[in-house]
DNA sequence: CATCTTTTGTTTCATCGCGAACCTAAATCG
DNA sequence: CGATTTAGGTTCGCGATGAAACAAAAGATG
């Protein structure tokens, strides 16, 4: 079952179905294989390799991978770029990059500001537009306007020469993966609404994927860029704002369940007696680590922010310190629970919890190793993952261009599939 | 990113390595995956195909198919079986269905017995032996060695012709799946110890794989032979003797993690200020609904059978009828924190917990739809599997003969590889 | 400075696996 | 008995990779 050969075994991204009604490998799906894996090559390499070093890391020929690299370069999927000037002896590498050339657009509407981002193949930013807005309880339809029409200032400053591949878009809520409608946003206040009815005109044409705001930040922690792991492949990620989002990601992909609904973290409940949440029920995680449940437990304004909640629990600040302890408590129980669930000791912090992760780490880490059955073996570890403003709109471009990376064949030149 | 096309990307079966250095693809993997397609195409088929329905199902042409199946008859993995005596027009098909000579050994430890069993891949019990045995925290080898001699007993009466492939064993406990070995069995009282090194010279030189017991209990829930599935393909799986056992299946997986530890729902926290439990924590699902935590509830004897306790509360028992309410919101309360973090909304309760489902369901369902996030969209439920005897035992032996349908090009009389 | 060595990348040809088209086998229907 | 129908085999071409020789472009070496 673990054999270091390729699987030509079919996807299995939508429910299974129930025969294997799946269709057969040819000549071309092997291609289709084989370009899909030097663009992983490629784009996961640290330094930009040859086409010779591909060869060698994907055990193809050299002619093989050669063939391959020239039509994805032709694509524009790879792009060759300057040799360096240390030479060693022999003929001079072509290093291969990935192509800076496929674009990708990153939207994300969050309860304080709206988000669109321009990213390329290589993972960078190529332009991008960040607005505050106070959209909590607003109408989400004059929200959308904005974010489609600074979206349309992004593209009309594009080159002509690039070729933008999809949009996706990050919301705080319950997402439908199959229709891409927000069910419900609670801190928004909004549901049941049709973001790609609402963002209009704009994209027409540019295919849309929706989905929850912590997933796809946590995607901006395990990659660097699209098809470039980062550090870190199996963790919980935690993020909030004013509740708390959760994701799990496993083997550098992030776990959305068959509906998209996993990960909510942020909902384990902690004690069957504590406080009532939005969600219904009670005793969630959500209130005694949301950025609301501890700001107020602390007897600070709800908008404290969390360098300013430190720094009362440094000099003493009593309720500041108890709100503190209790936070990290329940991160305690849920993620214990969490771990013993899925198998990940590595808890990752995003947002204001990160900034407070020197505070909440000793107690979380003391609760966990007594709580999770596997602490024996392995200490189950909390760090802190500063991220940049709005991660999760880069990492709903890289979850667009994480597709060319797995069949980059749809975007080349090559005889059309389907 | 679903395509309905062959994936020949790299398997992720291990740890995903820094780089994507992985195997590419050659004309033999084409072929090895091919294999592998045919082999589910006959597994999966609730009637025996021909070799045209198999290439119908595929979308290969009737020759490939006829090809592949003819190697795959050569290997024992399909047979042949007589042509049924209804006919219709046109030459009469040739059916196909799994190998009745590929044959796996299953193996299950639990606190209570001991088991053996042969299963072929078809999912049929050749033969098997079951002994009672009390093992709580008895000395480990005794009891290995008698399953030794069982399993010698069982290997002695085999036809000569069938190729047994590897045996499974099933453990109530933590495993190490690198290793093989028991790191931890709280209800056997064993710790850290080797099955493959005390089983001994018995299974020499067969290929042992150690599971968790609920995992591969579930297993035979998800799949009715290998490569066959069931009703189910997305549940939350509990059983329980002692304590209680879980496993998550999704997409006919079993959710393992990546060491094995994953599914653990017995010790999801209920309430932090719970009754202590064997696993060092406190108010985990186990101390509520566990079948000793249950039983010494209600005031009865901790091997008090289900149906005896059932009996009870419906007359009226109210210490039996507590007993059962409190487990029953326990259940709630756990399975609604696994739910949000699994997008998993089905419960499948085994062992005792299948017996008790009548009483416990109309609780545990409505916690759950007020403390599941998504309940609002897909209603969660509880269902009973009674299961027969040492379902695990069957579950190990699946998951060997699972190996032969996802690679048999292993098993085939062609090329070696590696 | 000419030549050797080394490494990259290309070209040519053989091999292998599948698809397409045609053919044979074995049954029912008329 | 021949026509029809369905299962299955045979032959040949195509496409993708591998192997090996070749061309290119640099440093190393005398």
């Amino acid at each position: 079952m673990s054999l270091d050969v390729p699987d030509l075994s079919p996807r299995r991204s939508q429910p299974a179905t129930t025969a294997a009604a799946t269709a057969s490998a040819r000549q071309s799906t092997l291609r289709e294989s084989n370009l899909a894996l030097v663009v992983r090559t490629v784009a996961a390499a640290a330094e930009a390799p040859s086409r010779a070093e591909v060869a060698a890391a994907t055990g193809m020929t050299r002619a093989t991978a050669s063939r391959l690299v020239d039509e994805l370069v032709r694509a524009g999927i790879v792009d060759e770029i300057e040799r360096p000037a240390v030479l060693r002896r022999g003929r001079p590498m072509t290093p291969l990059v990935a192509g800076s050339r496929i674009v990708a657009l990153g939207l994300q509407v969050d309860a304080g500001f709206l988000a669109a981002r321009l990213v390329d193949l290589r993972g960078q930013t190529l332009a991008e537009h960040l607005q505050p807005a106070d959209l909590a309880g607003s109408d989400p339809a004059p929200a959308f306007v904005r974010l489609g029409s600074a979206s349309e200032a992004l593209l009309a400053r594009l080159p002509p020469d690039v070729r933008l591949i999809g949009a996706g878009l990050a919301l705080p809520g319950i997402v439908d993966q199959e229709t891409g409608r927000l069910l419900h946003a609670p801190n928004l206040g909004w549901s049941d609404l049709d973001p790609a009815d609402l963002l209009g005109s704009t994209l027409a044409g540019l295919p849309l994927t929706v989905g929850n705001e912590a997933d796809l930040a946590a995607a901006t922690v395990s990659h660097h860029a699209p098809g470039r792991a980062g550090k870190l492949s199996d963790f919980l990620y935690l993020s909030g704002e004013i509740g708390i989002g959760g994701a799990a990601v496993r083997g550098g992909q992030v776990v959305t369940g068959r509906h998209g609904w996993a990960g909510e973290i942020g909902h384990v409940c902690v004690d069957p007696n504590g406080p009532p949440c939005r969600c219904g029920s009670t005793g969630c995680l959500e209130q005694y680590a949301g950025r609301h449940a501890l700001t107020t437990a602390a007897g600070l304004t709800p908008d404290t922010p969390a360098d300013q909640l430190t720094e009362l629990a440094r000099n003493g600040h009593r309720t500041a310190q108890t709100a503190i302890t209790r936070a990290a408590r329940a991160l305690g129980i849920a993620l214990a629970s969490t771990m013993n669930i899925l198998d990940i000791p590595t808890v990752v912090l995003g947002g204001y919890l990160a900034t407070l992760t020197p505070l909440l780490r000793p107690d979380v880490e003391e609760i966990l190793q007594g709580r999770v059955l596997s602490a024996r073996w392995i200490s189950p570890t909390v760090r802190a993952h500063p991220q940049p403003t709005a991660p999760a709109a880069t990492g709903a471009a890289f979850r667009r261009l994480a597709a060319v990376v797995a069949d980059p064949a749809r975007w080349t030149a090559g005889p059309h599939r389907r």
